[in-house]
DNA sequence: TCATAATAAGAAAACGATTACAACTATAAT
DNA sequence: ATTATAGTTGTAATCGTTTTCTTATTATGA
């Protein structure tokens, strides 16, 4: 394996020079970066990174901490970052936090340690006083689940306005009987998205049962199991407001199972609209996130964090979109694929 | 930022003393170990990973190259790498190959210049010398799809065996006028599950009708819009054998806005067996695959790889399954969840 | 022609760890 | 008392870059 000593040599030069040509900073006269650029050629050079980084004390790699990689919804997101990082030239580590069944420990180690620039989390099920101690002195940023009264820079959608929005809609197509089965009751999103319910409750008078209130854990298990108990309640629920698709898809076929027809019977609603709510029988009524921008602007206010600039804003919050389809019995003209 | 330089000072000992109480090899006195480890925590040092990366030439993490991250198919073997790479203290980059349009030098640059040990290739869409000259030199494997020849570690199912099982089951079904949706001509995928959807029909002396033949992208979309084509051939095919799980489900749904019911006026099946195939209507008859397995397997080679241990077998078949639900018209026993 | 500035290039010092080597204990064996 | 041995420790080299100084050379302008 070469080194740069060998192109130096190769081309007889110094180290100096050569990392000059390779960096182009610096001046080096013609004849010499030619000289060099042959011997890199026919050495078949490539610099080391480590050595560079050791050096410069920058990897040029983010760490992504996200809840769950097979989550859909998430790896749009995932895209997001990635498209943006590499446009500016960042490489990307992923990491599975596995519903938060990790050491969370490990993640900000990757930080200290220098073994990368910068964080990007997709999840806040951590420990919060550690994480808020961590971004004084590096580049975090929160995606998705935001952290109540941070000093931290956040990308995410009102969740609370998102599922206010659609328990309005539910409420409007003249459901009162409405259940929500909530996502884990320990992050954010979860308690939001339930905020959100009860406040279009409470508006119209409603009042919210809590034996409508379920909890789930966002997967299509829990959303089949919870349908399940609502199913067989005495003052069967008209309508199922889910906290994410998954769930909703679960419930769906929990009712199905009962013999129910979704949403002739009962009407079922998700969160998120991930790439199958549209491919699923009844196509769900949903909330659609922008989850690439999402991303896309993570990792731009990363950026910004990691060249030390100031931030004029720091918590954005995009637009969602409540998009109707058929699983609450209101069909909108909507392409089928 | 405390280095271990000020770790020894406050401990009163050397760096080389530090060193070996940090990586615990060596010898140190009682005493001096609870010093250094004092200090350690009294400045709440942290090692440079950088500093011991370059001086022992190795980062203990490893690359994975996914066509495309937000395929759950992908997702799932991510997992298993990830959880076996951690298990090993290694921790895994992603990059997406957005369906091969990235440039395949990036990732052969990140093991030339050791930004990383090891290099899984979840898709073969890559210079194939370049590639096979690379794994000369560095720690290679290939899952998923291996590549005809090849002397790397590879890991997959037999593509051409479970076609042509899938085929036959349509056949046994007495469907005989069969299509077939395939992955892009340019990967083994999908030509080695085109190859084994011929040998059946050949076996059966079914002649194979070209116009049946149609190439997808293994995109919904494409599935969709081929299904469509499809169905105004003069002579209707009765069954859809599609290459993957999307695309099954693109057909379907275009088989619906056609206004045919499937599995009643035509069979469709898919491959690969993603979540989605079970819980879609009609749930998809498809092919499982072992993910998790092949994820880890993968990882398990390049472990070995890494340790420079001569593999005593390199090239591995992992078992799929047919996996019979409702979309042709054979419906087993099968829990709806 | 001389002072000044700009350009080019090398020597050597970082960066923060690991580790080979040597040196120095203390203890045990002779 | 002397030697051998094992257990500790420190010094300094090393990994492969980048970058700060310096110095030498050339170009520019008065």
């Amino acid at each position: 394996m070469p080194t740069i000593k060998d192109v130096a040599k190769h081309a007889n030069v110094s180290v100096a020079t050569v990392s000059r040509v390779l960096s182009k900073t610096g001046t080096v006269s013609e004849k010499n970066t030619q000289n060099v650029l042959e011997a890199i050629n026919a050495l078949n050079y490539k610099p080391n990174a480590l050595g560079r980084y050791l050096r410069t004390a920058h990897t040029q790699t983010i760490l992504v901490v996200v809840p769950d990689i097979t989550n859909p919804f998430f790896s749009n997101v995932m895209k997001g970052i990635q498209t943006m990082a590499n446009e500016q030239g960042y490489d990307v580590l992923v990491m599975d936090a596995e519903h938060a069944h990790f050491d969370s420990r490990k993640c900000f180690d990757m930080l200290e340690q220098k073994q990368v620039d910068g964080l990007i989390m997709l999840t806040s099920r951590v420990d919060r006083n550690v994480l808020l101690d961590l971004g004084k002195e590096h580049a975090i940023v929160l995606a998705c689940e935001y952290l109540e009264g941070t000093t931290l820079p956040t990308v995410s959608i009102d969740n609370i306005s998102a599922a206010r929005k659609m328990t309005e809609y539910l409420l409007g197509l003249n459901y009162t009987n409405i259940a929500h089965i909530t996502g884990p009751m320990e992050t954010v999103l979860g308690v939001d998205r339930l905020r959100g319910f009860k406040q279009a409750l409470q508006a119209k008078s409603v009042d919210v049962k809590s034996l409508n209130i379920q909890e789930g854990d966002f997967s299509i298990e829990s959303g089949y199991n919870i349908m399940g108990k609502l199913l067989s309640l005495e003052d069967r629920p008209e309508a199922v407001f889910a906290a994410n698709d998954e769930m909703a898809m679960g419930a769906v076929n929990a009712a199905k199972a009962y013999g129910l027809n979704v949403p002739g019977d009962i009407a079922v609603t998700g969160f998120d609209d991930i790439k199958m709510a549209s491919m699923f029988t009844p196509q769900l009524t949903t909330i659609s996130q922008p989850t690439f921008e999402i991303g896309r602007k993570s990792m731009d206010l990363l950026f910004h964090l990691l060249n030390k600039e100031v931030l004029v804003q720091s918590q954005f919050v995009l637009e969602d979109t409540l998009v109707i389809r058929e699983s609450c019995g209101h069909l909108k003209e909507q392409p089928l694929q």
